[in-house]
DNA sequence: AAGGTGACCGGCC
DNA sequence: TGGCCGGCCACCT
């Protein structure tokens, strides 16, 4: 692991996951859109993972475009990423959020 | 220093 | 209708 905390790049990231509305979630690629890099939503991906020491940073609102939780896996290995969701009010099923577009937040845009 | 990888996305076959 | 492929850019070995 490097020590590099204060790269300029997640911060980035980690201030719109930030943003995200309690019950409310979003996907890798609107926060890529929002920083500008569209078509770099793996890059977002990375910064989730690093951000997984941060406790500030509510990385189980974020999922795939399809409303796949597909950063499940990443969450203890268990079930938590759906539970911290349904807690919020979030339905989801069989590792996916129903109603995907009613809970969906599109990230503010930085300049 | 170079190559491989990834919590993705969009398009093509 | 669904599966495969390339692109994209930072981080790790």
């Amino acid at each position: 692991m490097s020590n590099q905390e204060n790269s300029n790049f997640f911060e980035r990231v980690y201030e719109i996951v930030r943003q995200i509305p309690y019950g409310k979630v979003t996907s890798y690629g609107a926060i890529a859109k929002a920083l500008g890099t569209a078509k770099s939503a793996r890059m977002v991906g990375w910064a989730m993972n690093a951000s997984h020491n941060l406790e500030d940073v509510p990385a189980h609102r974020v999922v795939n475009r399809n409303g796949l939780l597909t950063g499940k896996m990443h969450f203890d290995g268990s079930n938590l990423m759906q539970q911290l969701l349904e807690n919020e009010g979030v339905e989801v099923k069989n590792n996916q959020i129903v109603n995907f577009d009613k809970v969906f937040w599109t990230p503010k845009v930085f300049h």
